[in-house]
DNA sequence: CAGGATACTAAATGCCCGTTCAGTCTTCTG
DNA sequence: CAGAAGACTGAACGGGCATTTAGTATCCTG
């Protein structure tokens, strides 16, 4: 690996895990075992690299989703609903620094993290139409709003995974958490969660 | 109001606004009217105004939780899930910079997140639990992953509300799109949105 | 009203950090 | 193999920023 790769792989780390406000180019450096003025010499500046580290995740996104698109079929798996996320999970290393990465992403107000925003949501609403198409979907069902919907549900669980680990004991992400957790969600895509008050008087 | 109180909400707007690494005592102590080092006179240091900002916020979600708490018909409203979310911006000002505070505090990792998440969590499950003893859930339903599936879609409302607004051009949280969401989610809510494929079968 | 505490400021301090400089080493190219 | 271009480093630089200092005004309290 080139050295202009190990900082920039160096850099993604660190800015994933501590925001790049309070990395300095000497931790980036020493991480990726060079100095601090070459950094500036392969990227320019420190904003440089933090648009190359952009760019670049961007990049793995678009990847999985392009390989989504050719093979939809990845993703049918076990909930009905479509869990990028999943996917995603399934996708990355374990030690991968993109999911983290990612929630920096879409919460900086980055244009790179409305882009990536952006394409997410084609691709869940070409899967809802395709489903809605495919009169898979309850009549009278808004394929919009039915995106929005599995959307929420689908970032939330990246973007707040540490959360509902810490308070459930069970990484959602982790193999007992999707069993646990697409089991339930593939119930309430079926049939909702409330008891049909209105079958009694129907 | 006292001067201390104008810096820690100065604090709170900016903080909210641009992340606190990227906010100066300076812009503090100038949208507040006074001069820098009376934030430190007042608050110890930078990172001292910052940990009672987080404390602040804290209290503030205390408060909407213990209202909430003594009087759940607030939230029964529309939606047939407890929407915190909805009930959080009826109850803020318009330009108030808490979600946008929340957002950080749940994304940076701060001690103060994750004792606000979990309250929101038992707050959650609380109501979740008495459902199920009521007997509103459909039979068979795990109350804590159904917590985590609303609880997921609630919050992912908060913090990915840009980005929803710039998609779908309408603010999930305003009135139109409550009305718009809130329809679909009942709906989902009542009977998911899947055709059941059993019910010709069985 | 004395006088101590607190609120407050302008100016000074010192550190951290991104960037530049000057120079060496390595690697292509003709 | 010459010699130019790029890769790379240690040392210096300079700006920005949190914090300290020293001193003034304002407010309590007896």
């Amino acid at each position: 690996m080139t050295r202009r790769a190990a900082i920039r792989d160096a850099a993604t780390r660190l800015f994933a895990e501590h925001g790049p406000e309070r990395v300095t180019l000497k931790q980036i450096a020493d991480a990726a075992g060079v100095s601090a003025p070459l950094v500036v010499h392969h990227f320019g500046s420190k904003d440089g690299l933090k648009q190359v580290v952009d760019d670049h995740v961007g990049r793995v996104f678009d990847d999985l989703f392009a390989e989504f698109s050719e093979h939809p079929e990845l993703l049918a798996a076990p909930a009905g609903g479509a869990s990028l996320a999943e996917l995603l999970t399934r996708h990355l290393p374990p030690d991968s620094p993109v999911p983290a990465y990612l929630r920096r992403l879409l919460l900086s107000g980055a244009p790179e993290g409305y882009r990536l925003f952006r394409r997410w949501y084609e691709l869940s609403l070409g899967f809802t139409v395709a489903m809605h198409e495919a009169g898979v979907l309850r009549p009278g069902t808004d394929p919009v709003a039915l995106t929005v919907f599995l959307m929420a549900d689908d970032l939330a669980t990246i973007l707040l995974r540490d959360h509902f680990a810490d308070v459930t004991g069970v990484d959602p992400l982790s193999a007992e958490g999707l069993a646990r957790w697409g089991e339930q969600a593939l119930s309430i895509c079926r049939h909702g969660f409330l008891v049909d008050n209105e079958e009694g008087t129907e």
